[in-house]
DNA sequence: TGTACATCAGTGAACGCGCGTTCACTGATGTAC
DNA sequence: TGTACATCAGTGAACGCGCGTTCACTGATGTAC
C-alpha cells in the first residue's frame, strides 16, 4: 500500500495507464494470469479500483495488452541475438537460444502468450512478427546451403513447437531428470532444421 | 439440476465418490480447470455442496485424483496401440500417434495433467508409468537396430517435449496456417529418434 | 489582478456473483434386544 | 414380533473472501473574462 501517491498533473493522466500495465506486469510475472485482478493492481499502484476504468475498458484488455507486450519484447530479444551474427547457423541457434531464454526467464509471460487458448482466436500481428524471424533465420540457412531442407515454414514450426514443449515442461515438471538443456535444444534445432549440431 | 436423485443405501454411501468424480470429470473436459468448483459438481450430481466433503478433503484432492485418471487413461490408450503392433517402428509410432490422439480428443484432461505447475511438483507414478511406454518403444528400436540412436532416455525426452509442443500449441492457436499433423508427427517422431519416417 | 467555472484525476461505497468451507442438523434404515 | 437406538447419507443456512463493475461524488488546477 504505497501512501504516497501524488495524483499527475492536468493533461498527464495518461501516466497511469503506463503505471497500471508495469503493475499488471509484475503480477503477472509473480502469479501467472489468474494474479492480474484489477483490485490487486489498483492496490499495487496505490490507486482506487475503478480509477483503472478510465484508461482500460475492462480486465481483459489490460491481459491483451500484456500479451502484445510480451510478444514484442520476444521479437526484440530475438531480433539482437540474430542481429549479432552473421554466420546463418549460429544466427538460427542465437534466435533459438533467445527464445528458450525469454521462456526461461519470464515463464508467465511466455505462458500467458502461448497458451491462453481465448486471447488467440484472433491471430496477432505481434505474434506473427515474432514467428517469422524464425522461419527467416532457417530460410537464411538453406540459402546458404547450410541445411538441406527445403521447407522453411515446416521446419521453422517443428523447432517451435519443440521449443515450447520444452520451455512449458520443463519447469512444470521440476522432478523429471531433464537431460542438459543445451544439448536437448541442440538435437531440437539440429534435427528439425537438417542442420549440423553447434559447438 | 437432477432433481430425481435417490440417496444411496446403508453401506454404498461409497457410490457417491464415483458420481462426484464423473461430474468433474466432465466439468474439466467441457471449462478446464477452472471449471472445476465443489458447487459445480454438487449442482449436477444433484447433491448439497458439503456432501461432497464426505468423499473427498478438499477440492484439491478431487483435482489430484483426475490428474491420476488422466495419466492412467493416457498410459492405458498408449499401451492398447503398442500391444496391437510387433514392429519396434511400428509400436513407436502407434506409441506417438495414440499420445497426440489422447491430447487432441479430451485437450483439457491433457492440459491439467501436464501443465499444472503446483500438482506436479512430487513426482506421480501415473506419469512416470505413461513416460515408461515411450522410452521403451524408443528403446525397442534401438534393440532391433532399427534406430541409430544410443539414448533411448534422450530421445524419448525430445520426441515428448516436441509432442506436447504440438498438443499444446495447436488448440491455441487456430488461426495459424499448421501443416498437416501426421506429416508432422513424421517428421518429429522420425527426426528425433533416428528412425525411418512411416508411410 | 481577481474570480467564476469547466475540466481533469481521481475516490468511496455499494452491487451481486461464485467460491471453499463450517456448522449443527435431519430423516431414513438397518440392528440388537 | 415389536421397538429403541445407533449409524449412515446427506442437508440448509451461513461464514468470509476476492472479484469485476457501477454510481454519484470531490477537490485540485488551469483558463477565460
Amino acid at each position: 500500500m504505497p501512501k504516497g501517491r501524488t495524483r499527475n498533473r492536468r493533461g498527464e493522466g495518461a501516466r497511469l495507464r503506463e503505471e497500471i500495465l508495469q503493475a499488471a506486469r509484475a503480477l503477472l510475472e509473480e502469479d501467472g494470469e489468474r494474479g492480474v485482478s484489477l483490485r490487486r493492481i489498483a492496490r499495487d499502484v496505490g490507486i482506487a479500483a475503478p480509477s483503472i476504468y478510465a484508461h482500460f475498458p475492462d480486465r481483459d484488455e489490460i491481459v491483451s495488452a500484456l500479451v502484445d507486450e510480451a510478444f514484442d519484447e520476444l521479437s526484440e530479444a530475438v531480433t539482437a541475438a540474430i542481429d549479432a551474427h552473421v554466420d546463418p547457423a549460429k544466427r538460427l541457434w542465437a534466435a533459438c537460444t533467445a527464445y528458450m531464454e525469454f521462456a526461461t526467464l519470464l515463464p508467465n509471460r511466455y505462458d500467458l502468450a502461448f497458451a491462453s487458448r481465448d486471447s488467440n482466436a484472433t491471430p496477432r500481428a505481434s505474434a506473427t512478427r515474432a514467428f517469422m524471424l524464425l522461419v527467416d533465420a532457417v530460410s537464411g540457412c538453406i540459402d546458404a546451403g547450410v541445411s538441406t531442407s527445403t521447407d522453411p515454414f515446416g521446419d521453422a514450426t517443428a523447432i517451435w513447437v519443440a521449443m515450447h514443449g520444452y520451455a512449458t515442461l520443463r519447469p512444470s515438471r521440476p522432478a523429471f531428470p531433464w537431460p542438459d538443456s543445451t544439448a536437448t535444444l541442440n538435437r531440437i534445432v539440429s534435427a528439425l532444421a537438417s542442420v549440423p549440431a553447434q559447438t
